[in-house]
Formats: structure tokens, C-alpha cells, sequence
DNA sequence: TCGGGTGTGTGCGCCAGCGTACATACTGGA
DNA sequence: TCCAGTATGTACGCTGGCGCACACACCCGA
């Protein structure tokens, strides 16, 4: 879970230092635009995506044009772990959820990252069973719980992956990434309203009570985080990216961290030989 | 997909020689028996399997006792890939729901053929994210598609898996696995026998025409099944696994072939290490 | 042969979510 | 300032699957 960190990547943050510096170079930093198709379904994925205050999502298109949401990805994350795994495509359609930035690289160098070993290697397989797990609670969610409980995991997950509380994002395309219709998201989303966890205005929701929302949502949240915590461990340890006590509500902003320098450029990295890189 | 080499497992199948031999002599061949827990939720998965003839189901179990299943595992894959991704463990239990034979071997020993790299490593990440992909698709399928197409994929892909087309399985069963009512099941199965395209009795279901029941599925059967091709192709493109032409209905049974050997016995490849033999 | 365990068939009322249709309300330009 | 586009609210009937209750059918063992 990417309860924190809220400024850079937490697998690029992972990485031991030696491997980060042979990747900097590689590492572009770039803007993530809503909307924007990252890998189109079935399509050849030449380039990854390190999110740092975007979000993105996994979205599987049927043939009728309709549309669920298999997974989430932000600055937990990568989005395009094919390129890994080795087919390099996918059936989901990577679509930017939430604009903010990340960092690119390209899907050979990540390969190479990859097939180096090492810690670097260990890092992706976890993050890949973490999103493996969060693919399956996904399924499990679709089947057992209803609309307004999978909003609020969905908004929960979201906000995770952001730097405020605050969703830019219609209820039309929420609807879209639960796969439901948009009327139900109103409904769902006004009782929330009305029970005052969550306030929202024309294509903007901010979460007011974050414990609220948890106490509506299913297990289904905490079981992802959980696997997130136990195979992605170094945010809850790394002192930098104090979190002790941050369930059920997670305290938001942290100090900069040298890592964070990356995000403005590599430079930071690049010259970061020396930098006090986090990563137990 | 696991439309052939219904004698085998095919990821080991798949590897190359070299590293089947070295693996060879920590292989064991054993029993599973219908109702068996493999791997228990969230404990450390000690052994992984191969199966040959069985096949296990990842079922995710909820904190009230409901269950979905996230994914199926048979002939085509393995049982145990947290070992490989580095979590050892996974909140899914996974539980054989056909019984039959299986290769195990210690998660140790697939932890070292997985770090040796080369092909093993190879097949095995491409066997993962295949197992995603199919772990995405019942997402979708739990969000959009009606029992009775769910009903017909799951009998599809197990019967895939199986070297027969009869299933020991109770309707009650397979509701627990499709997170569904049992009476739902009930009353999908008894249109699809009164259209003749299976038949059951106490237990037992037995496909009588495929292709109807492809037709009645869903996308997401054919799906996963495109992507299992793409991902693991040996099965189509190796001369010894010949099934060039298997779609819609694949051809059951074939010609032994070398590598099939180590599905009667391991002897060819086994041997060498002073094999024990299966427990069948 | 009988009885009990287990698997299956069926019929209710219920409800969440769907499809549709339309009514507001907000917002950013012209 | 007004308009058009977009976002949200609401209503109504429909359907699929749920929860429950119970009847029947099959199988196996005492």
C-alpha cells in the first residue's frame, strides 16, 4: 500500500542504490495527462511508467464497449510489468487516472534492470505478486460487494496513490472504472455525501472522513494493503518514510528526502552516487 | 491455455532439457485427492506443484465465509508462484478441485532454478503473468457476465485441464467456486442440459458439445485462453505436442512423445537420480 | 430393506443494480 | 450575460441473483 512517499516512487526508492544510479540515467521524467492512453490493450509496451503523483489504471475493454477496472496503479507501483513477465502486452489498457507525473524509461532498459538480478529483480517480482493480489481482490470485490462499498475502496485506493485528498474525476468515469452504471455512482456517492465522508462538486471529490469510508468499505482495502505492506516492506521501515503510526489514517506529507531529489530531474540521482538512498 | 498435452505438465515441458534434467531428481510425483488444501491461506508455501492430471483452484475465502475463486491451475501451469515472486505466501488457498497427479518439489528448489535464470526463468515469468492475465479476466467476467456464461467458461477451462470431459464435481462446488448461490447454478446447468450441451448426475457433469458451450460463454474464456497461447506457445509450435488444428474443439490424446515421458514416470528423465515413482 | 446422508429441483419474496428517460444545476466561454 | 456543454439528480419498471424453505431423488451402508 502507498500510504506514504507521496513524492516518489516507492520501486525506484526500493532499488539499492548502485542499481538506481545505472538506471538514472534511463529515467526521464514526464508529465501523465488525464485521460491519456499510457499502452493501448494489445499493444507492443516500449516504454514503462514509474509513477510519482499520478495514478493509473489497469482497464480491460469488453467487445460492448463496456469497460471494469482490474487494478491500480501509482507511485506503489510501475505500470508495465509485461515488459518483465515477457509478453511486453497486455488485454488492459493502461489509462492515466489521475494527471500528475512519473518517470519513463524504457521497456529495454527496464529489461536489462531486470534481468541483471540482484535487488533490483527482487523488488519487481514482490511489487508483481502485490499486483497479482490486487487483481484478485478485484475480482473478489466484483463478485461479494456492493457499489458503495467498492467506491470507497476504490476512492481509498485512490487517494493512497495521491499527495491530497482530493479526486478530480467525474462520477461517469468512476462508473466506468467500476464497470457499473453512473447512476449508481451518484447514489452511492450522495449517501456518502449526506453521511459526511466525502464532499464533491462537478467533476471534483475531496474525502472528508477517511475512517468513515473505511468503516464502509470491505476487507477487501486492507487485504491488498496488507500484501502490499508484507512484500513491499521498506516504507513502513525506511525512516525517511516515517508512517509508524499512519492506519487507519495515514499521516500525509513527510520532509524531502534526498531520493525525492530524482523527481526533479535525475540530475539528483545521476549525481547520486553518494546520495543516502533509503532501501534497507 | 491448456487445450493439449493433457499427460504433462506444461511448464516443465517447456524447459530446457538441460535444466529438466537438473531438476529432475527433485521432482516427486504424488497424489491429490479431490478436497485438498495445497497451500492454506496465507501460510508459507513450502512445496509447489506441477499438476498433470489434476487441477487446483486459487479460491480467495472471505472474512464471512463466502468464497471466489480467482484463478485455475492445471496442467497448463503451477501451483506456488508466491514462492517464485518472492512472498512465499498469497491470501489464496488454493484446494484441488479435480483430483489427480501432480509433480511437487520443494519451493527452495524452484527458488534456485528460478535464479539460475535462462529458460526456467523465462517460462516461469511468462507463466506468471498469464496467470494474471487469467486472474484479471475473472474479474471482468464476476462484474459483467451472467451466471450461466460464467458457469460455461469455468467448465470449459477446467475440462481444458482435464484428460477427460467429465467433471467429479457437485453443483454445490461450483457455486463455492464461482461465489455464486448453489441454486443459481442449479437452474443455469439444467438449461444447459435441457440444450444438451452437458449432462450431469449426482457429482458428475460431462460435456457433451463443446462448441455450444463456447458459444454460450463469454469473451473471457477465449481471452485468457489468447493469451495463455501467446504467452506459452510451445505447446502449439512444438513438433512433439502437435494440435495445429484444435480450436474450437481440441483433439484429445496424442502420440507419446520423449518429453511426455517424464509425465508416465519420470523414468527418462529421472531415472538418473534413482527415482521414485508416482504414487498412483 | 430401510434409513439417513447427500445431491438436486423448485418456488417464493426481496433487493441491488440495470436501462431508460428526463430534469436540473453548474461552468466556461462567446 | 447568456448559452451550450457537461455534470449530477431522480424516477420507474425490469431482471438476475439472493436467502430461505422445503420437496424429491439418489446412493450407500446398517
Amino acid at each position: 500500500m502507498p500510504k506514504t512517499g507521496k513524492k516518489t516512487n516507492h520501486i525506484l526508492d526500493a532499488l539499492p542504490e548502485a542499481e538506481l544510479v545505472r538506471m538514472s540515467g534511463l529515467l526521464e521524467r514526464v508529465t501523465m495527462t488525464l485521460g491519456e492512453v499510457i499502452h493501448e490493450t494489445g499493444a507492443l509496451q516500449k516504454q514503462v511508467f514509474f509513477p510519482i503523483d499520478c495514478v493509473v489504471s489497469l482497464l480491460y475493454v469488453l467487445e460492448d464497449g463496456d469497460t471494469a477496472e482490474v487494478a491500480i496503479i501509482g507511485n506503489e507501483g510501475v505500470v508495465g510489468m509485461p515488459v518483465i513477465t515477457g509478453g511486453s502486452r497486455s488485454p488492459h489498457r493502461a489509462i492515466v487516472q489521475a494527471a500528475g507525473s512519473a518517470f519513463r524509461m524504457s521497456s529495454n532498459a527496464l529489461q536489462k534492470v531486470f534481468e541483471h538480478g540482484g535487488g533490483a529483480q527482487q523488488v519487481l517480482l514482490r511489487y508483481s505478486q502485490a499486483l497479482t493480489i490486487q487483481i484478485g481482490q478485484t475480482a473478489v470485490c466484483n463478485r461479494h460487494h456492493k457499489l458503495e462499498q467498492q467506491l470507497c475502496r476504490w476512492m481509498l485506493m485512490s487517494i493512497d496513490r495521491l499527495p491530497n485528498d482530493d479526486l478530480t474525476m467525474t462520477q461517469e468515469l468512476i462508473a466506468n472504472m467500476l464497470g457499473v452504471r453512473r447512476e449508481g455512482v451518484t447514489e452511492a456517492a450522495g449517501k456518502l455525501q449526506a453521511a459526511g465522508a466525502i464532499r464533491y462538486q462537478r467533476g471534483r471529490i475531496t474525502v472528508l472522513d477517511r475512517l468513515q469510508l473505511e468503516r464502509l468499505c470491505c476487507e477487501c482495502y486492507e487485504v491488498v494493503n496488507t500484501e502490499y505492506d508484507r512484500l513491499l516492506p521498506w516504507d513502513r521501515t525506511n525512516p525517511l518514510h516515517s508512517d509508524a503510526a499512519r492506519m487507519p489514517s495515514p499521516v500525509r506529507g513527510r520532509p524531502d528526502s534526498t531520493i525525492d531529489g530524482i523527481g526533479e530531474g535525475q540530475q539528483a540521482v545521476v549525481a547520486a552516487s553518494g546520495s543516502p538512498l533509503p532501501s534497507a
